[in-house]
DNA sequence: TTGCATCCCGTACCCGGGTACGGGCCTACC
DNA sequence: GGTAGGCCCGTACCCGGGTACGGGATGCAA
């Protein structure tokens, strides 16, 4: 049971160029070709998409997709680090979120006139 | 009292590269020159780029930035906006750690042997 | 006046994850 | 056997925020 690209594309929700592009990467592997050219994917190829759709939801880039599937060595490890990641993230946006409420709490009208001490938006002085 | 590009880019914490591609993107105006076609700028010049680098801080793009300082009508009305973004993109990431967790607590070791249903991250099947 | 640091300019490149284009074959259905 | 829609390929472009390069001109001090 094979597929052409655009069946596996949209079965998998790509697009025919993301599965080009999937290749080059190294994330699909060549598939076979009809006499004409084409590809023919094994329809198992809809879940391995799936799978990497699945990976960058969870915040893994499409390098480290590669590495999880090639025989990847202590996934329980990667995810761990992984959700280190997510964590100092949302510290971060947190901070920052906490910044502009200063900002809001200081209630400047623009850039040119605040003179609030230690505003975290400081006009050009 | 002016400054010359290198004096200007110290003072603030950037580069001279950095200098040119801000008067590019017309976050900087076109300073003064030399006879010689260098580059003097006003002293003020260093508290607008530290503005800017703290508006970037607070999660502003570049075109924003250039917005806010130009008669950015109703400034409070874009840091609520900000604020509300950067708490979808707080509530995202904390939405990728729940999954994360799961996919730690599932403890499957490979992405080619996971059976937990409704893992997070599913095994191409 | 010579030498060295600094600055000038245009242009190309980096990251990540694709998307778009255009000209030319292939395949399936009628 | 024709024709429409799918697929092929290489290449260039998009986003944002810069960084890097290379060859030439300037500025300043000794």
């Amino acid at each position: 049971m094979t597929l052409r690209s655009g069946e596996v594309a949209a079965r998998a929700g790509v697009s025919v160029e993301t599965l080009r592009y999937y290749e080059r990467r190294g994330i699909l592997p060549e598939p076979a070709r009809s006499l004409g050219g084409h590809r023919d994917y094994p329809s198992s190829t809809v879940g391995l998409l799936r799978t990497v759709k699945a990976a960058q939801r969870l915040g893994f880039t499409l390098d480290e997709v590669v590495a999880l599937l090639k025989g990847a060595p202590d996934l329980q490890a990667r995810v761990r680090d992984k959700i280190a990641e997510v964590e100092e993230r949302i510290a971060a946006l947190t901070a920052v979120r906490a910044d502009l409420r200063a900002v809001a709490d200081a209630r400047c009208e623009s850039l040119v006139a605040c003179t609030t001490p230690g505003c975290p938006l400081p006009c050009p002085a």
